[in-house]
DNA sequence: CGGCAGGTTGAGCGGATTCAAATACAGTGG
DNA sequence: CCACTGTATTTGAATCCGCTCAACCTGCCG
């Protein structure tokens, strides 16, 4: 039984039955959970382990002194919490829990160690950081060019996407337990606005936010609010490793 | 005589003489100069070369479908254009030159060639996405939580540190040769609002900006406007290997 | 000298914020 | 089971930052 980091990976990458294995030994060895609001790995922190989201929704944020808050990613199961770890000396963000949230510990030196020893398993970090420069590169459009509708159904859209990606996204429903204040911070809008503007996205029959799950009635239509276009997630590199069947490309 | 780019990566990493010799030569090889609006690699394109900006100025960019187009990034001497070209098959966004640029084509099959021989030079890219990926963040910040004024202040002094790494600030003046349409597509506002900024940042004595040369005034007042930390640049990890003498975190 | 791109200025508008209060909701302890 | 408490959502009204539209000025180049 596979896990999911290993699973997304798999979408650019082919690894080797044995690769595979050892993967799966790496993220079963150790892992913690957390909960709401703890952090995985603090601002400012070094770590001798990297962290995959193995289950629950975390988020990349930063604080400024005056209490401002900004969120610059939202982590689900798959994502890699921390490769800076590898090159950097310290963090300069944190990566917090939003719901509880099991993470697996990798030792940055195993990690080091089957880099070394497989292409394989670099090409697919490579991979995954360059998708998550595309994504917050789209967050800075977002923020610059977009205004509040668009902001909060390209986000919308977007996690759609990358859920469907972990199978996560059956029936176009997808479990999405942020609070308005979280998605403010997200979007760079206030709690306040943010509100107003989802209750259009309802009003249009667009979404259904009920508790704790975004269920999207007209995919096309959230689409085109959000002007989306999903190349920036690469999807397209993938479908020639994977096996036949689901075409990577047509989750967007 | 090293070019921009090795001098960039050493501020991380130690390459021997030999290696050193090999990345001139690579760099040296074959180049390319590039007119003001030319792209240096376009939105949707693959190329089988990298791009490295030896001289000019130059920035990724996205066009929207109604005409709105947002900088995602500045790119000085020493930074690497395409950095995805060895793992994705399609650029996401476009780089263009901003002035007269000229750019260094290196060869993507040397570069893995290089790569394999030398963990050196992995590292060094590593530790070049790495921080690319904290300038984004950076830049997210600003444009979610940040106002006008603080925005272009906080671009303002990141230039001016990041020119100073390549040794191109001498007494806080810097060539910054973009037209105020430029900054605001950059800074996600709107050329008349980047304007009536600029002038309040110069009537406060913290900047001079006459022509293309942005001169700081008082530095310190513009880091303080624009809540600026410059850990995202990660310069800390760098004087571990530079000689004696100018230690990088000196530079913010 | 005309043309053109970039910079500057003014007036009015509107999207998003701020402040404040009301309502819904989930968890806790009596 | 209900009262109590704190958190999240919703609504209203006033305000402001940044946008739009439009005119004018400046410098540069053919």
């Amino acid at each position: 039984m596979s896990n999911p980091w290993t699973m997304k990976m798999e979408m650019f990458t082919g690894f080797t039955d044995a690769e595979k294995r050892r993967l799966d030994e790496l993220v079963a060895a150790r892992r913690s959970t957390y909960r709401p609001r703890d952090d995985i790995i603090a601002d400012g922190a070094h770590s001798a382990d990297c962290h995959v989201v193995l289950s629950g929704l975390a988020c990349r944020y930063k604080i400024l002194r005056d209490g401002r808050r900004q969120i610059m990613a939202f982590l689900i199961p798959g994502d890699l919490c921390d490769a800076e770890i590898f090159v950097l000396k310290v963090m300069d963000h944190g990566v917090a829990a939003m719901t509880p949230t099991v993470a697996a510990l990798v030792s940055g030196k195993e990690m080091k160690a089957m880099l070394r020893e497989t292409s394989n398993l670099g090409e697919a970090l490579w991979w995954g950081t360059m998708t998550d420069l595309g994504v917050l590169r789209e967050r800075i459009i977002d923020h610059g060019r977009r205004n509040a509708k668009e902001r909060i159904a390209h986000l919308l859209y977007e996690m759609l996407v990358r859920y469907r990606m972990v199978g996560m996204a059956a029936d176009d429903t997808y479990d999405f337990p942020i609070t308005q204040i979280d998605l403010a911070d997200a979007t760079g809008l206030t709690a306040v606005h943010a509100n107003r503007t989802l209750q259009k996205l309802r009003a249009e029959g667009l979404i259904e936010a009920k508790g704790k799950t975004i269920k999207v009635l007209d995919p096309d239509g959230l689409k085109a609010v959000a002007q989306f276009n999903g190349d920036y997630l690469h999807l397209d590199r993938a479908h020639e490793h994977t096996d036949v069947g689901s075409r990577a490309s047509d989750l967007v």
